[in-house]
DNA sequence: ATTGCGTCCGAAAGCGGTTTCGGGATAGCA
DNA sequence: TGCTATCCCGAAACCGCTTTCGGACGCAAT
């Protein structure tokens, strides 16, 4: 039960290969009738051509692109990367490529599978997230000259495409909003700063600290998974404390859940008691209890861009004029309040 | 600026084409020698197979399969999708398999993306999600003898692979637990019912009443959409009437989250007011508010399962072999209690 | 000096398409 | 009827790699 082929399909109507094949593909030198024939059978004998071969002959390249999710993605934050992918897909179904997805477990587990990309010949370009400052898979694509765009930069980020929120402003922003409702005591739920959005948004906390002249207190600062649960042991650490802020600014969306769910174990009231305020803009967020106030990027929409940057980039285009950096907005909701200034609740 | 391809390599090397390919894939009748010189020049040069001449060659097919991700997917319902993903591409990967996502926007729009597929070449098996009781691309997929499971299942499911959860068996016992609770008047939110999930899933809230003796009444039955915006309109409706439910139990969490939104609007708590059952365990309910009780079904492990499930179908078994029915678990959170019969709140 | 037997590599035939080139048949025109 | 222009199709090369087959060569055994 073989795969019935060109050839078979010339025997059968007593034509040669080639003429089938012009045929098929609208070639002007075929009669109309004959054309007729040929399709007429094709679909008769159910012909689909071989992929490699057409390819193969015509030279083409692989028509799609591969979107290589970070590894300990935190679960919670999933929402994040269905929508990016429904954007690339937007994008590149547009052209009729496909769009490969992989994960991977460890950093170096991350390394082989790139690899393993670039010269297995399946994708013309890759799709890359959450980079670390210093990021090897970066180094990897760019020496192998593999066409590429990272979501997010790492620390030089000069020489290839990228895609990023202003991360710096993004936290600056919400640090500044907690700052002006009269918090000047802010805890800080951060993430690993070999990430370099993570470092990034301490920075912009540190910004805002010093351009209100706030002194920055190391000790009301965290960094932990990018998890629920690690952000609501991490809110509990300060809020037992014997100083505890009377606001936080996170990350990611996640860690604040986390946040909020220590907040409500203490009996307080978020946006009353303390504020928080996340990043992500996850919709989910309006369910929180009490609706998360979030600093939103519109995920849709980057996995969109991405897509046609990549899709540049394969065509030709220099990865360094696609540079884009977007600025994420604030979205408030119920979690961010004046600073009630005689709390007390131990 | 050519790909360097065997012939390049052979030529530099002094050797035929036939001798480099045998030394690349490990052939025993090349000298240890031999293998290393070869070796060394195609790092040098840079050599990558093409894929396309090699799979043609050995007449191998693609190591690939699509996920096809339904259309109108509600974005809130998205964790669903990026956990199944994760589990797919556990099973895949461990075969070196690639994964590719297609989405779509409309029924025709998939059924195209679909026969696309099947012809292209590019994947060798189907994941379908979501089937409606009489679902077009499941005939498509048959009549085409391509490979494919389905997450779900159709009203007539015989002749294929599937994998579902007891959709009856989860919502009765959903119902049932409301109905220990002594509620009696319990609201259904459903979803289309073309869906062949929604349509199950109503038959088990009859069939929980009809064993319970309570009159089926469809008035407190609404179909809506999967969004939480729907869920809350709709549940507005009930709360509103002159007889309005003391429960609700919803098709899915996303419009459960929307419930628990017109619960709280109208100055009642859930758990204690109204209460209120979701499906699919989504982790975020654990954030709601109230904490949302929900039937919970695995979603990385049921990945896993459907990716090995399509594996072996593509190596040739036979698909009525992998019909796998789960069951739901009941996943105790706050939003359930005993009914309270003297509720007004008008 | 034959014969025999491994070892290692060259030659060549595909795999299933695409595309260029050229010529036979037919039609148009004188 | 003869000549050229046009229309269709056949022939063949090629894309890059795999794999079978056989032969050259070197060495030990006879």
């Amino acid at each position: 039960m073989k795969r019935t082929t060109l050839k078979d399909l010339a025997r059968s109507l007593d034509l040669t290969e080639g003429t089938v094949s012009r045929a098929l593909n609208g070639y002007a030198d075929i009669s109309p009738r004959t054309v007729d024939r040929v399709q007429q059978a094709a679909v008769k004998l159910g012909y689909k051509p071989n992929q490699n071969a057409r390819l193969l002959a015509t030279g083409g390249v692989a028509e799609a692109v591969a979107y290589v999710i970070p590894q300990n993605h935190s679960s919670l934050a999933e929402p994040f990367v269905a929508q990016l992918l429904r954007g690339l897909d937007d994008s590149l179904s547009r052209r009729g490529w496909d769009l490969l997805v992989s994960h991977s477990r460890s950093a170096e587990d991350e390394a082989e599978k790139i690899s393993r990309l670039i010269t297995s010949g399946r994708v013309s370009g890759v799709l890359l997230t959450r980079p670390f400052r210093n990021d090897a898979r970066i180094k990897l694509l760019q020496e192998a000259k593999f066409p590429f765009v990272v979501h997010g930069r790492s620390a030089h980020c000069e020489n290839y495409a990228w895609y990023d929120i202003d991360n710096e402003l993004a936290i600056k922003t919400a640090t500044l909003h907690l700052i002006e409702q009269g918090h000047s005591r802010i805890g800080f739920i951060g993430a690993p700063l070999y990430y370099n959005f993570a470092y990034q948004r301490l920075e912009g906390y540190k910004l805002a600290l010093q351009e209100s002249g706030i002194d920055y207190d190391e000790t009301i600062v965290e960094i932990t998974e990018m998890r629920d649960d690690a952000g609501e042991s991490a809110a509990a650490n300060q809020l037992d404390s014997d100083h505890p802020p009377t606001a936080f600014v996170c990350v990611s969306d996640t860690q604040a859940l986390g946040v909020l769910a220590a907040v409500r174990t203490r009996g307080l009231t978020a946006g009353a008691d303390v504020s928080v305020i996340g990043y992500d803009g996850l919709k989910i967020g309006r369910h929180a209890n009490p609706p998360l106030t979030s600093m939103a990027q519109p995920q849709v929409q980057s996995g969109r861009e991405l897509g046609d940057m990549l899709l540049a980039i394969i065509d030709g285009d220099d990865p360094t004029k696609h540079q884009v950096l977007k600025r994420a907005e604030l979205l408030l909701r119920n979690t961010v309040g004046p600073v009630v200034k005689d709390r007390n609740y131990h």
